[in-house]
DNA sequence: TCAATTATGAAAATGAATTTCAATTTCATC
DNA sequence: GATGAAATTGAAATTCATTTTCATAATTGA
């Protein structure tokens, strides 16, 4: 079962579990979204569903994502240009972001050792972490060359 | 001379440079906010001026503090409330922060191995860091104890 | 089918931040 | 000290992303 399946599944029994209702337009955000597996700002989404079925509004990808952030099936980030961003989260793994300030491309990545010096460094504090945020800005390979182009 | 007085003289410098006027109400603003060296909302900077001085608005926190950004004389935090919040910057040093979930503490850290890996991690990507974020969310020791408490 | 309840879209409301604009203040020059 | 050009100010208006409202439509279990 591939992990979009597995989180499709899961945003089925949380929605069961509260009563929710099963609409077409619901399920059609959710299930781009989650399929996607990328990040989207809300304008993003609501454009690229718009291509594919006609008749679904802002509030309804607003609503959509807003379940999926409550459900913990998808993460909200905001790189410093205060447009928030989803995307869909897998349970299973953590990642962090580099942020391209030129194109806007998102590489994530993972570090075990940088996540053990973080857990290290809040002990020092007496301080227990739930949570963390890690990004790192800058200029990736391919605006790189363009930049330094004469 | 303290870091707090050359933020300040860097402050004027860039003022002059910019051929901007000095009132008694943007310096008041900017001295308050420099001295007390630590993260304010904007709120709780308007607020806390007021205790000290009247007839300063909103209008003229907001401007201070956005020639303070301009400048990199602030920086500008948003810790997942979608509150903004800031704190003046000492030019020769960087840290990150821990923010407690429960009371809004911020404690600051630094950590020369971190950041080592995190340069290594971009070069893996042939990316170039410019600046970066980390902040470890969670429950600091006096939030931890009272949580605990039965 | 029939309620009961949830979902939806359009418009209104919200809230932080910015902008506008008329009035005031600063400051170099006289 | 007076003058005037330019910056500063406060209050109100505006912006923009997001949330809420509310009347209508769709879903679902009986
Ligand atoms: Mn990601
Ligand atoms: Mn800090
Ligand atoms: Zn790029
Ligand atoms: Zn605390």
């Amino acid at each position: 079962m591939s992990k979009q399946t597995n989180t499709l599944q899961r945003f089925i029994k949380h929605r069961a579990k509260y009563g929710l209702k099963s609409s077409d337009k619901r399920t059609f955000v959710v299930d781009f979204f989650i399929k996607a597996g990328r990040h989207f700002t809300v304008e993003e989404l609501y454009n690229e569903i718009k291509k594919q079925k006609s008749g679904i509004s802002y509030s309804t990808v607003y609503r959509a994502l807003k379940l999926l952030k409550q459900w913990d099936l998808a993460n909200e980030s905001m790189f410093g240009d205060s447009i928030t961003r989803y995307e869909p989260v897998d349970k299973s793994e953590h990642h962090d972001h580099l942020v391209c300030q030129e194109c806007g491309r998102i590489i994530e990545f993972e570090n075990g050792k940088i996540e053990k010096l973080q857990y290290d460094v809040a002990q020092q504090y007496g301080f227990t972490v739930s949570a963390h945020r890690l990004e790192l800005y800058g200029l990736c390979r391919k605006c790189k060359k363009k930049v330094r182009r004469p």
